[in-house]
DNA sequence: TGACTCATGTCAGTAGTCTGACATAGCTTG
DNA sequence: CAAGCTATGTCAGACTACTGACATGAGTCA
């Protein structure tokens, strides 16, 4: 292991930081959704449906940070897996709202407890203070790069 | 857009804007050196040669937060394009230590123009002390997370 | 009404990463 | 010395997510 020669200014960069702490995260959250046979997506999909039931494709894709075609994916999977349904027309429009059935809400309970305990663990070196300039700081940058990456 | 509706706990969850965050710095980042035809992990490759010549495909990979295949299959292109050179024998071991051509570092020194504006428009809203705080919290998140993913 | 713009759902093909597996080199331990 | 453990490089197959493309529905505006 040669890697304790000399920390360069990769450790300093923020960027490469929140890139490490992600893929900490990630990598936990796998480990831990494996047994479940889930994966991360899959499961952002079914909490987010949890706490807004009757989301669209296109909404479920932008809150787990995917494409729509990737969700549109997993959808199918899931709906023919019995975990979530759609109705077979829109009711308005081409959007088709989305329901967790009893089924995926009993799925994502099991995930739910082991998720917790993920975050539980990634804050346990945090003071309340430290946790909520943690937010500010993350929604500050979050801020500053989608305005240049959308607008322009 | 039912998105603003309301501001259910996930805008609380540090792991979540995490993975926001995350994802936003990914895409711009993506954004600047598709450009350059380059992805997010060759860049990471260059920079980490740069820094550390003669750092081992096991190195890089656990550098650039991937597996060992998948740097592998980077390297071997890196390679066949004339970015990066590799002895056809190990030195010690099975070891085969990677250092950038001049292509190579000419190549990385657009993309690092690129991705140094990234960075900076991430840190725009940010004072120092916020900096130094984020890397300060960022750190113990990984290493809280670290701690039980390879000892447990 | 008709043209334009935007968002959505979906299909198809591609690219990047992962898991699984194997052989080999170095170190440790009995 | 022999056995066992760990780390490495590499190949192969599978999976996930992405880009590109198309048709459709809603809203805007002349």
């Amino acid at each position: 292991m040669s890697q304790e020669g000399a920390g360069v200014d990769l450790k300093t960069s923020l960027g490469y930081l929140l890139k490490e702490a992600s893929s900490a995260l990630r990598a936990a959250m796998e480990a831990v959704l494996r047994p479940l046979g889930m994966t991360v997506t899959h499961y952002s999909c079914l909490e987010l449906l949890a706490q807004r039931p009757g989301l669209s494709n296109s909404e479920l894709a932008r809150g787990a940070f995917v494409t729509r075609q990737s969700m549109n994916v997993l959808l199918q999977a899931l709906e023919r897996d019995g975990y979530v349904t759609r109705p077979a027309e829109a009711p308005v429009g081409k959007v088709l709202p989305t329901r967790l059935t009893p089924r995926g809400r009993h799925s994502l309970e099991q995930a739910t407890v082991a998720v917790r305990s993920v975050e539980l663990r990634m804050l346990a070196g945090l003071t309340e203070s430290e946790q909520s300039d943690a937010l500010r700081i993350l929604r500050s940058m979050v801020r500053s790069l989608r305005d240049a990456n959308d607008g322009g």
